[in-house]
DNA sequence: TAAGTTAATGAGCGGAACTCATCAATATTA
DNA sequence: TAATATTGATGAGTTCCGCTCATTAACTTA
């Protein structure tokens, strides 16, 4: 029954910090930002609440160290496979894959990125927003590529395009970053790919290699048929002799 | 100095709701959710903090009846005008159009309705989501008509459009929400609209019909050619014969 | 070993959402 | 008209949570 001693272990800044991240992000993920308590991560982490705030100068700076560590593993690696990938329309299609990919594999964390971090009025004053510029930045590229080359129209705005595809991602996972349906990265990325590559591109690429070998076909048979018109059984159907 | 009787006068409930609304949404859009508290709330609604909450339940609640007061009307006049457009790209544009001109018109209140009320888990259960699905079928059946009259493919998700379409147009004007650059409303709807429906629209009309008529002209042709090909001049490239 | 440094503590503050016992203006009833 | 019921309105709490700070004690250095 004597009074207990406690010993208390001191580490070092590295181990506390990391420790405190840690707590965050499992609290953070699974509670939301609003519903994790300090008291809780603190807890979590092994440290008393108010050594939280040695490190950490507020709930907030807390929350968007979290991300901040976790988006730049994301934003570094992103795009790393474009390189080799050829052609407007497969390198759209790389980004637009990927991007679902990150959502799917990372969930909670990105539902706190687009709830929590990018909406918010400190969001632009952040290190997220730059980092979010380049992350973005790759696929403003492959249209600006695009357009130069040909494939792509010039007369749309690549900003644009880009507000389309990482808008229509967004509002395409939102209900799985809410635990409702699955996300069939696949399928969709394929979809949402085609959709703005047929939006932007320059009409019918396909259909023009085809008119030009039936142009070209056309021309020879015709001079082939202008070769025998004098001499050949008249054709039905040739009108307006001189 | 006698002590000063304070003379309430009683209202019904009906006004005091009203002067509360109108209170809560003037505070929400200029100071935001979090910022506002419910005592300024009460307080320019000329009652005191505990009344409110004979009338509301709590803070969000009273976020979601000023927001469903809102949208009430926005749903019941969206896309009032879309009986008298015709053409699948007309009626596409027309709603995307709308869609940014409702956002330009009453920007504060967009952005609550996507920062704090879409995003949030209660907003499932609450009124707002049904009158969304309301508000975002008049563009689900536009896509539906068109692929059912041949004007748009079939192999591609309605509902995906919708996220296209709806995600594209929050991306982009989330900028001017935070106050940030204007909205340019018609240079906007034209483009997005003709993006989507250049991406999900049957391939090339005009080309098809030249298509046909090359390929009409080409067999005719090639038939002449035939005829003449075992008495004419014999063609420098033919090979293969028995 | 003394002095200095700083990790760690935990009690406490402030602000804001929310509760509740009470009052009193109006409506209802005898 | 007087007694009673109803309910609009009050404002003093309560709770919760982010955040502060004076103090303690475990390490480091001279």
């Amino acid at each position: 029954m004597g009074t207990e001693k406690k010993v208390v272990v001191r580490q070092t800044r590295e181990q506390r910090v990391g420790a405190i991240l840690e707590a965050a992000r499992m609290n953070f993920s699974e509670r939301g930002y609003e519903s994790a308590t300090m008291a809780s991560i603190a807890a979590q982490a092994g440290v008393v609440e108010g050594s939280v705030y040695k490190y950490f100068e507020s709930k907030r700076e807390l929350l968007l160290k979290v991300i901040e560590t976790w988006y730049q593993d994301l934003v570094e690696h992103f795009a790393r496979g474009l390189p080799g990938i050829k052609g407007t329309r497969n390198r759209l299609r790389f980004l637009v894959w990927q991007h679902l990919a990150n959502i799917r594999r990372d969930a909670q964390l990105s539902r706190l990125m687009f709830q929590e971090v990018r909406l918010k009025d400190d969001y632009y004053r952040s290190p997220m927003h730059s980092m979010n510029i380049r992350y973005t930045e790759f696929l403003l590229d492959v249209v600006r590529e695009g357009v130069a080359n040909g494939d792509l129209r010039d007369d749309v705005a690549p900003a644009l395009v880009r507000d389309m595809v990482f808008g229509a991602i967004e509002h395409h996972t939102w209900n799985f970053l809410c635990g409702r349906g699955t996300l069939e990265v696949d399928r969709i990325a394929d979809q949402i790919a085609d959709i703005v590559f047929n939006g932007v591109r320059v009409q019918a690429d396909l259909d023009r290699a085809v008119l030009t070998d039936l142009r070209r076909e056309t021309v020879r048979l015709a001079g082939i048929a202008r070769q025998f018109e004098r001499v050949g059984p008249r054709p039905t159907a040739v009108k307006g002799r001189a």
